[in-house]
Formats: C-alpha cells, structure tokens, sequence
RNA sequence: UCCUCGGUAGCUCAAUGGUAGAGCAUUCGGCUGUUAACCGAAGGGUUCCAGGUUCGAGUCCUGGCCGAGGAGCCA
C-alpha cells in the first residue's frame, strides 16, 4: 500500500503514488474529466480523474461525491504550473468512508452566508480556510506566549476557575451552585498569580476568565482566553517593558511563521511589520490632551471609550502604552503612585488600528494597611481577601503583572472585524452553542 | 439594560396593500484542463410566531420570539 501523506507534505512525493485521507471539498466537472478538491486538514490538493484512465466504478464513485464525505484517495502527485498548491493527484482510487447523502447535504457551500447562520454551524464552519488559518494563528500566538515566558525564567502556575468571591468586585461574574455553596467563575487568576509570585518569583498564567456582562460590541466575549504574568520585585516600569517586549515577540514569530495564514485571511503585514520596540508610552494625563484636542467629550477621571481608544491607538504606527490612570477607575488593588496618589501605577496597552485595549495592568498595592483600607472602600467582603492579605503579612514585597487577551490580540494580528471568529466555539452575550 | 436594523426557497437577497421572484446550491443533460468553471433544463415556499385592520397582508397595526450592529462596562 502506498505510503498515506499529509496534504502540506506532499512536494516530497512527486511522481509517487500516496495515499491522501480527508474530505471532499468541491468538485468541477468537464466532459470525462473530474477535477475533485481534497482537504485533509492541512491543506487542499486538486485530484484530476481522467474517465479513459480509470475503471468506470471509479469515476463514477468520484462523480458522485458530495460536499465534505470522507475519502481515502490514492493517486501519483504530479508537479503542476495550473494547480493552486502547485502539485496535483492523478487519482487512481478512491474509497469513499461515508457518502453525505443528497437528502441532507453539507450545509456550508463554498458560497457566501451570513453570521448567524454560519455561528449556528460553527462547529462546520472552523473547517473553512478561513478558519483554519485563524485556528493556526491563535494556536502561534498562544505558543508564542509561552515560548516567551519560558525562555525568561518564569513559572506556569495554574490558577482556579471556580473561585469563592469577586478578583475585582467591579464586573459582573457567572454565579454557579458548588455543592451547599455559591461559587463564581474566575474573571482573572491575578490575585492568585500574586500568591505563586511569592512562591516562584516570575509566574504566569493562562487560561478561560468570565464575565457575564452584558457586552455586545466586536471585541467582547463571556469566555475569553487570558495570558497574566506577575513578577515579584517588579515595579510598573518592568511590567511596561516586559509586556511591549511580549507583544513584539508575538507579532515577529507570527509574521515568521504564519505568512501564509495571513495572507489567506488578507491581512496587510505592513502594520505588523511595523510594530518595532520600543512602544509609545504616554500618561493618561497626556492621552487626556490629546483626547480633548480631538474633540472628546471625556473629562479627567473618567475611563475611555471604545472611540477614544480609536482615536488615541489612530495616532501610533504599533501599540501604545498608556499608563496611570485616575486610581478610582482602577481596581482595588492597584498600586497608587507615591509622587501623585491620585493616581494608579498601572498601564493599558492599547492596539493600533482600533483593535483597542488587548493588555492591562501595572503594580500591585504591597502595603498591608493600605490593601485593608481599598478593601473596605470597595465594600468587598473582607473575609474572602483574608488569603489575599496574608501575602503583604508574609513577607511583602513590590510586584507588578498584567494580563492579555488573547482574543483581541488574535483579532488584531489576523485583521478581523470582530473577536467571535478567534476562539473555536465562542461564548457570547446571545451565544451559547454551539 | 438602552438605541438602531433585520427575520421571505438549503444559502444570500428582491417583491407600490393586488398571481411569491432572482442569483447561488441541488438534480438531469453538454463539454478532455476546470480554478467561487461555463452553457442548457428541471425541482424547490407554513414569507419567524400569535392576534388585528382590509374585498385582499410578505407588505399596515399590536404583542411575542430570534438575530445583527452599536452604547455603557470591560481584556
């Protein structure tokens, strides 16, 4: 039997017979030729069934082949100027796993289709070029990641996703029944990336965060992937660098990796290429005076919206770090600024071309007393932070993180209108399947 | 939660209150190099649901359901 190759292996086999197993994705027809489109996951190759050349069994199988059965095709590759990936298959056999039958056909066709429809069939719909390249660059970036923190010394510390109370109090969570008791879904691992902190020094975490506001815009979901380093010793300046030093690495690995994804989702690379350190840093102070300038009606101590993060990122060939914001839009847990307390030490980092805030951020408030106090400001139940405290009553030390989406650096990268697309099956305010 | 728009063939969409249509997809026929193939023919409808107005409703009115875009909030 010949050997089964991939579809992207197939340069190495020209003039050989090999075995292709995958599924039907178009099929032309002209007099006694078939040319049948096999993809098999990792790319797409034009069979060619010439009627004189083969028994009559087997064209007629070929002929009537619908969208998506699954196949095992043998056949010789053959180097060819007029085929799309260069080489084709002249088929010689082909046995057919299953026959999608003509009473309920496959019900994405290679022609156009609106957004509900193709969210109802999402688990279809991911086998789509399209999809399979954003698929490849989510899972490059997400490598891409982890590659960074791993080669800097830092620790994968899981944190948990059922969790017994708010991380920031401020948005709304996912109240689940855990036994006799309430439990929330995590919205964020930081508070316990604080505690693996102290326990490895450099820490991150990665995983599903929740939010169940309701938020219907392009750039939200309810569950979301999140990426959250936390350095103990670090200040704001440190989580600065090491945040721009992480964005860069993940814009250069994908544009030297993933070109063809990119193109295949036509994505001009040029904004990409030139994402360049260091980044832009500008105070919220500054932002604020750009922001009036252009117009916007916002007024200091006030957080952005969605059009003044346009404006802002619009003014910057790469991503922009905009740092101490007014602490009252800050979580509890941010540091203040010891030269200007009004203020946070924390940092949003806020992508080119509109794609917004895709990093926040900053240093951790260390001093026990003062921690105590944000606490009780915030209203928070004091008795579900007492772990939290036990960190700045041990041995507290500065610390700073972040968190990233991974979503919208996704929908970023790849140029996409809207994050829905970047996570495999995504959960969103009116989306729940499937 | 609020604002705006939408729901008609498998899909994408048309249709002054007066016979429900097109393109694509599907099936059949034609073509030995097709590239979202092309050419010809055919089949295909509970116009989201429930009421109401009218001689007559896909169209107008009321209520509901579902979805999309945006706002606020956030990554």
């Amino acid at each position: 039997m010949p050997p089964i190759v991939e579809i992207r292996n197939v340069s190495g086999f020209v003039g050989q017979e090999v075995v292709v197993q995958g599924w039907l994705y178009n099929l032309r027809e002209s007099g006694k030729l078939l040319f049948p489109l096999f993809r098999d996951g990792t790319g797409i190759i034009q069979g060619v069934v010439v009627k004189s050349a083969v028994t009559a069994d087997v064209f007629a199988r070929v002929r009537e082949l619908t969208q998506e059965s699954s196949v095992r095709v043998t056949g010789k590759v053959r180097a060819d100027q007029r085929a799309l990936g260069g080489f084709e298959l002249d088929v010689s056999d082909v046995e057919v796993l299953q026959l999608i039958p003509l009473d309920h056909p496959y019900p994405i066709t290679p022609k156009e289709h609106g957004i509900e429809f193709l969210m109802d069939h999402r688990h279809l719909w991911l086998r789509s070029v399209r999809q399979r390249a954003i698929l490849g660059v989510r899972h490059e970036i997400i490598k891409a990641c982890r590659d960074f923190f791993d080669e800097r010394g830092f620790t994968l510390v899981d944190t948990p996703i059922f969790t017994p109370a708010a991380c920031e109090g401020t948005t709304t969570l996912f109240e689940v029944n855990y036994f006799e008791d309430k439990a929330y879904l995590t919205q964020s691992g930081q508070l316990y990336n604080e505690a693996a902190a102290a326990a490895v020094g450099k820490t991150y975490c990665f995983g599903p965060t929740f939010r169940a506001e309701k938020s219907k815009t392009r750039r939200h979901l309810t569950e979301f992937w999140m990426i959250e380093p936390e350095v103990a010793f670090a200040h704001l300046d440190d989580a600065m660098t090491l945040a721009e030093e992480l964005i860069a690495f993940v814009v250069e690995r994908v544009l030297a990796r993933r070109r063809a994804e990119l193109k295949a989702l036509e994505r001009n690379v040029a904004p990409l290429e030139s994402c360049k350190l260091p980044f832009p840093r500008l105070s919220y102070d500054d932002a604020m005076k750009i922001l009036q300038e252009k117009g916007s009606e916002i007024q200091w101590g006030g957080d952005f919206g969605g059009t003044d993060e346009t404006i802002l990122s619009e003014k910057f060939d790469r991503p922009v770090l905009v740092h101490r914001y007014p602490s009252q839009v800050k979580a509890f847990y941010m540091a203040p600024d010891p030269a200007r307390p009004e203020v946070a030490l924390c940092v949003d980092v806020l992508a080119p071309e509109g794609y917004g805030e895709i990093v926040g951020g900053g240093e951790r408030l260390a001093d026990y007393e003062l921690l105590v106090k944000r606490i009780e400001e915030n209203q928070l139940p004091r008795q579900a932070f007492e772990w939290y405290l036990d960190l700045r009553r041990y041995g507290t030390v500065p610390h700073a993180g972040f968190g990233m989406g991974i979503e919208r650096v996704v929908a970023w990268i790849c140029g996409l209108e809207h994050v829905r697309e970047t996570i495999p099956f995504p959960r969103m305010l009116y989306r729940l399947t499937p």
